[in-house]
DNA sequence: GAAAAAATGCAGGTTTATTAGCATTTTTTC
DNA sequence: GAAAAAATGCTAATAAACCTGCATTTTTTC
């Protein structure tokens, strides 16, 4: 009867739709069929769109054929969320144990500029550091 | 049949008590129902975690009266994984993005040694920057 | 503008997840 | 060391997830 309460957890598929639509940003059945590895169906997955609609995770508009699918939550809330659990749950609320896995898993080393950026964005985060030297 | 296959997706309720134990390291069927917002009853906790366990998720060993429960695949990994998943679907692979994201999750600021360790984190991980200064 | 192609609507059926109950064993308490 | 308390071992029932097929509608192609 709740079936508009959106922050309940989502069930195996539903979530690796909602990450395939996040990933993309905006997606037709077909899109999130083609993403799928382990593909069901046309209807099957239109099926879990339609009840992630009806969870009010998605929402689709017509775009002249088909119906394009977005996220109701914005990616940035939605990866917030997901980021802060792993935070929590694997890194013990350590930011640099965080940082140093994420490091530890991207591929690509960092750019001068990147790293500089990075370095910015460190400094600002610091405690008093309210006003600019 | 393949019960032993440890990468299967995780249901629900699976992942909610396998993140428990991530966060506590150890953790007993009590503790388990302890930590559970929505908690069912003790057999149906001891129930999952049997499963998880025939999954090779989970590992036991007896512990005075009761079963102590471990993840099979350690917290380091299973974390890096979870991380990757986030930064590939929500932040399209930017550690700039996921950084700022973090910063913004984590509720408290940054003290002085931690954010020189994490500009020493980001110094090491530059590009050509594998020798020492 | 008719035929072919691509989408959607709906209803039902199978599998998997999730739960509870009760019997049995192990620990603890007095 | 007997009684009470706390765990575990099953088994089976309920609920939820997941999928497919077919009828119908809309778009595209020639």
């Amino acid at each position: 009867m709740d079936t508009n309460k959106p922050s309940r957890d989502l069930s195996r598929r539903e979530r690796q739709i909602m990450n395939i639509v996040y990933r993309r940003g905006r997606a037709s059945v077909a899109d999130v069929l083609d993403d799928l590895e382990d593909s069901p169906s046309y209807s099957a997955v239109r099926a879990m769109m339609r009840i992630l609609e009806e969870k009010r995770h998605l929402r689709h508009e017509k775009e002249g054929a088909r119906f394009i699918y977005t996220p109701v939550y914005p990616r940035q809330s939605a990866g917030e969320s997901a980021l802060k659990l792993v935070f929590q749950t694997f890194f013990d609320n350590s930011m640099e144990k965080t940082i140093a896995a994420l490091l530890n898993v991207s591929d690509t080393a960092l750019s001068e500029e990147e790293s500089e950026r990075l370095a910015k964005l460190i400094e600002k985060a610091r405690i008093g550091e309210d006003k600019q030297c």
